[in-house]
RNA sequence: GGUCCCAUCGUCUAACGGUUAGGACAUCAGGUUUUCAUCCUGAAAAUCGGAGUUCGAUUCUCCGUGGGAUCACCA
């Protein structure tokens, strides 16, 4: 389909300006580019686009790195590595855009702009008074001035026409004349725009394809127009669309509530599940397989798939996703995934070993889908039966008034005494051994007391899953003790 | 407002012009050796509207409608 792919190596890049955290989007961006380039093994670049020193945020570099490599996303060039065409950073490669710079304004398609700040609001002004679109070309000097690079250098559009290109998702595109006009190339503070440094640098680059989000769709015709002045051949286009919010209202930003990518790390989510989730919106494989690891992704990722409609990001789905992901992990793994993230309220408890949690896994991963949950239930006591033991003023007593304690009692002595030869080496085995005496009095006769005086709690896993969890010294010891507050 | 883009269950989406319009999340209802959780099964749920092309439109064309993007010395 792609008869450039098979002769050219690809190469892909992702582009952002340091101006903050990383949200969905940025990252949704970033990761078919990555995927792309991996799936044709070509070469995806990181590059910093730092050419507004006004709107950046320190730190900004860093964040976006930490963020990619959470997710797995690699990049072949980027910020510090070496490279074949220089720094991956825009602020270091400055002589770079002057050197195009001069050869525009050598071929008299570059010029500088004449007029002050306030002539310019003017213009706007008036034109937007006589309900005329804006366009600074209509104001273009007869003659150009030489530049000193104190004044913003234009673009003298080479070419005022409407523009038709292809679009690999969106296929044919085109926009009129008004939407072309003399872009500034370079700013007065000697930066270049994006709109002129980022051709340079795909160009100088090698790169062949150009994911972004449909924001950039209006702007096409002015790209194009740079391109032509330029003399560099279009790369192919991948217009992604757009994620949008809860509420469909509006792209999903940073000014509207989206959040730091890396606070689904603080929250627990794993990175293959945020990268599944991620590739699913805006992308699908085109089968029923919805879960996918890293590199099941690469293999199946095609840009023929890419949706044109927005897509709202649905958080409750993602939760299922991270449970998905979470299900495939080992019990070991899943515990490294829980150890860092152990509450100090959990810890801190009287019984807290390492073993007694490694016997509480089986039952945290059926329980939730990222840690804040983990959290959310630890907080309101979920497990501290594990760890401590129950209440009985609060729990045994309280019941004792309220039901037939006198029928409880008997039955909770013989499980004891069967539990004392019992097997504790899993859930089933102690089941086995209290099973045909539970079906002899009547299931919920045995299994209820049961539970309550081994948790404190009328809702909890069952009673073969907590002795198995707290061992067989603590089993005894807690209903003896509940026996006792029985009896007394 | 100009220009441009988009449109299938509430949400993410599938469907060479011919399907009972499929799957998943969420919801609801059952079930799984007591409860919570997990798991399983089932149900409800959609082609924005109107013309046109066609034997036949979710699918192609046009017109509406709705939503979005963009009109910077931001990217």
């Amino acid at each position: 389909m792609d008869h450039n792919a098979d002769a050219k190596k690809v190469v892909t890049r992702f582009a952002p300006s340091p101006t903050g955290f990383m949200h969905i989007g940025g990252i949704r961006t970033a990761l078919f580019a990555y995927l792309y380039a991996r799936k044709h093994n070509g070469t995806f670049i990181l590059r910093i686009e730092d050419t507004d020193k006004e709107r950046e945020v320190a730190g900004s570099i860093e964040q976006i790195k930490e963020a990619l490599q959470w997710l797995g996303i690699t990049w072949d060039y980027g910020p510090g590595t070496d490279t074949p065409f220089g720094s991956c950073i825009q602020s270091e490669r400055l002589p770079t855009y002057l050197e195009f710079a001069h050869q525009l304004i050598a071929k008299g398609l570059a010029y500088p702009d004449p007029y002050t700040t306030e002539e310019v609001a003017a213009f706007k002004e008036s034109a937007i008074a006589a309900k005329r679109p804006f366009l600074f070309r209509d104001h273009r000097p007869e003659v150009f001035e030489t530049w000193d690079g104190t004044k913003p250098l234009r673009l003298k559009v080479p070419d005022i026409k409407r523009y038709t290109w292809h679009d690999e998702v969106r296929g044919e595109l085109s926009a009129g004349e008004e939407m072309l006009d003399d872009v500034i190339l370079i700013k007065s503070d000697g930066y270049p725009t994006y709109n002129f440094a980022h051709i340079i640098d795909d160009h100088l680059m090698g790169v062949t394809h150009i994911m972004r989000g449909d924001e950039f769709i209006s702007s096409q015709p002015k790209f194009l127009s740079i391109y032509d002045a330029l003399d560099i051949p279009y790369p192919t286009f991948v217009t992604l669309p757009p994620i949008l919010r809860d509420d469909r209202t509006k792209k999903l930003g940073k000014r509207d509530g989206a959040k730091d990518i890396l606070d689904y790390r603080t929250d627990g989510y794993l990175p293959e599940a945020m990268v599944n989730f991620l590739a699913l919106t805006g992308w699908n494989p085109g089968t029923e397989q919805e879960v996918f690891s890293h590199d099941e992704l690469i293999t199946a990722f095609d840009i023929s798939k890419i949706q044109k409609a927005g897509a709202v990001f649905n958080e409750e789905k993602l939760l299922w996703m991270n449970r998905q992901h979470l299900n495939a992990l080992s019990n070991e793994a899943f515990m490294e995934y829980l150890l860092p993230a152990i509450p100090e309220q959990l810890s801190a408890l009287p019984q807290y070993t390492i073993n007694t949690l490694t016997r509480l896994v089986p039952t945290i991963r059926e329980r939730i889908n990222t840690l804040a949950e983990f959290h959310t239930e630890v907080t309101a006591g979920e497990y501290d039966w594990a760890f401590t033991a129950p209440d009985y003023e609060t729990s045994i007593l309280k019941w004792k008034n309220d039901t037939d304690a006198t029928q409880a009692l008997p039955r909770l002595k013989m499980a004891l005494e069967l539990l004392k030869n019992a097997d504790f080496s899993s859930s089933e085995t102690i089941k086995a051994a209290l099973w045909p005496y539970a079906e002899e009095v009547g299931k919920g006769e045995l299994l209820w007391p049961l539970r309550v005086c081994l948790s404190g709690k009328i809702q909890s896993p069952d009673p073969f899953t907590i002795a198995y969890s707290i061992g067989q010294v603590e089993t005894l010891a807690r209903i003896e003790t509940a026996c006792d507050k029985l009896q007394g």
